[in-house]
RNA sequence: GUCCCCUUCGUCUAGUGGUCCAGGACACUGCCCUUUCACGGCGGUAACAGGGGUUCGAACCCCCUAGGGGACGCCA
């Protein structure tokens, strides 16, 4: 038995815990039974994948102990197989597709898509465009090849009625309608494969038996099933988990709650306790004991235990069982171990002490300037606002503006915060200092500190998105009314 | 809008036709322990979405309705 989990790297470079929360589950089925865990990066959109995101990605599977395996060699890579390495690969068999039928060129514009689209959708049909749909008069193909236009390649799908029958381990046989399935595109026209392709292709060539994935993949799966019938080869059998949840309801997103695995980590949450929680989004020991370790949940892991609503990713009882395993698991050498590795050491004090130094009279003064840095919810009330200059509703507009622009923040450094901080007070017609004046008391504590930037780079986007949020809430919060209002002069600031 | 998936306390869940007037955990709460706060111990409040079937019997099987979620990209 061989399983894979796809990591795709987060555009702004956060590890995201649903990505963890898939390879864990992958990790107990496949170990339960004796088989490998491997790891597949996705990185054919560029616009997301940076070596720096990927390492962060890998580092915190690493963090939670979820350790792969090499695998096959498949192309002359071993480990988390990059994509991009083999892209000839994909193109050979997406010509091959081509070549037997099962797939065409096609040279239609985004706009040409669009139109056709809001065609189906006016209609109030399925917007899935067909090789019938898309096809285009043969002198035209001609006209546009050798203006040598870009073209895509896209799989041939059945266009009469019928449906595809799909198996999921836990959900049994789910029937699709042809109707809904489009003529994907497998092919780029950058030359990278899509997901669709590159997966299929890499889940055959690495020997993959089994696919557990995010329940979001059920309504791609007959492409799939689709492809492995082209190229003639055996399907891995499908299990779709339910998806972690905001408090909403909503699929976890980082609008509304943290989701990458560095936050929770800065947070004084232990590798051990994230992914007990994880463990119990979803599934539950036979016996349901509430702790257990990564090698317990292997050895009782059952799929069939897996309850498929969609759980809250909700921290109180994550906080809980974070306190038990500190209680119950740590001796103190070992605790004051972690302490220090956690935050008080070396690397970390050295990026502190540059903003600390010139603040400090004696050593005592350290810990107070530096106790937001390590801190989690920072306990601060309306009163801290105090010296802030502008009233209250002007204060929490600054900050919920500020908070949308830190949503919509790729990369995450200093300068860059700057960047958009700048431009933000810039379209808002006030001095930068007043807008950063409430910031400072969100994200440190109190106006006097370090360069706020500074900090929000160390505190990282979660923690700062996080700690943003709390100083509005504890502002009183934003009524939904006014919520709206927010959005439509935000709207009309970015427009400017 | 179309299609798919899901639905047990506020939250995470146990439960696969009788042992369930539904069990555990978090949160909330009462008492005990304690110089305080935690920890710990013992209790309490609180749920089978609604309606029809099937069956001697339904949280469990079937159908309908409702609600929630997801998908409908040259994102994954």
């Amino acid at each position: 038995m061989t399983v894979r989990t796809r990591v795709a790297p987060s555009p702004t470079g956060d590890p995201h815990v649903g990505t963890a929360y898939i390879a864990l589950f992958n990790y107990c089925f496949a170990r339960a039974h004796g088989g490998q865990f491997l790891l597949r990066i996705e990185d054919t959109d560029q616009t997301r994948s940076t070596a720096d995101s990927e390492r962060a990605i890998l580092e915190s599977l690493r963090w939670l102990g979820l350790d792969w395996d090499e695998g096959p060699d498949v192309g002359g890579s071993h480990g988390p197989y990059r994509q991009s390495e083999r892209m000839e690969t994909y193109g050979e068999y997406a010509r091959q597709l081509v070549d037997a039928g099962k797939a065409f060129h096609c040279y239609r514009s985004p706009a040409e898509l669009d139109e056709l689209r809001d065609a189906r959708r006016a209609v109030g049909t399925s917007t899935a465009l067909k090789h019938s749909d898309l096809k285009l008069p043969e002198e035209e193909v001609q006209k546009r090849r050798d203006a040598g236009e870009p073209f895509v390649i896209r799989m041939v799908v059945p266009e009469e009625e019928g449906a595809c029958t799909v198996e999921d381990m836990l959900r049994g046989s789910i029937e699709l309608d042809w109707s809904m399935v489009d003529a994907q595109i497998l092919l780029k026209s950058d030359g990278m494969p899509t997901y669709h392709l590159a997966n299929v292709v890499d889940d055959h060539l690495m020997g993959i038996t089994h696919v557990l994935r995010g329940e979001e993949w059920i309504n791609s799966a007959p492409k799939h099933k689709l492809l492995y019938e082209y190229f003639g080869w055996d399907m891995p059998q499908l299990c779709h988990l339910p998806l972690l949840r905001n408090p909403d309801k909503s699929k976890l997103s980082k609008r509304k709650n943290p989701t990458s695995i560095l936050y929770y980590q800065r947070m004084g949450y232990l590798p051990e306790a994230l992914l007990n929680y994880l463990g119990r989004m979803g599934w539950s020991m036979p016996d349901e004991s509430e702790k257990f370790s990564l090698q317990q949940m292997m050895a009782a892991f059952d799929i069939q235990r897996v309850s498929l609503g969609g759980p809250i990713f909700d921290v109180e009882k994550l906080s809980w069982l974070n306190g038990l395993w500190i209680r119950e698991d740590l001796s103190e050498q070992q605790l004051a171990q972690r302490l220090v590795e956690w935050a008080y050491n070396e690397a970390n004090l050295l990026k502190v002490l540059p903003h600390a130094q010139k603040r400090m009279e004696t050593l005592s003064d350290f810990a107070p300037l530096a106790a937001f840095l390590v801190s989690g919810t920072l306990p601060i009330n309306e009163a801290n606002f105090e010296g802030v200059k502008g009233e209250r509703e002007d204060i929490v507009r600054g900050l919920q503006f500020a908070l949308w622009r830190m949503e919509a923040l790729g990369h995450w450094t200093r300068d860059t915060v700057w960047d958009e901080l700048r431009a933000l007070a810039d379209a808002m017609e006030v001095k930068v200092k007043d807008l950063l004046g409430p910031l400072f008391v969100a994200i440190a504590g109190s106006s006097a500190s370090f360069s706020v930037v500074d900090s929000m780079e160390m505190l990282g986007p979660d923690m700062s998105r996080a700690r943003i949020r709390h100083a509005i809430d504890v502002l009183g919060g934003v009524s939904k009314k006014a919520m709206k209002r927010l959005e439509k002069d935000y709207r009309q600031l970015a427009g400017e």
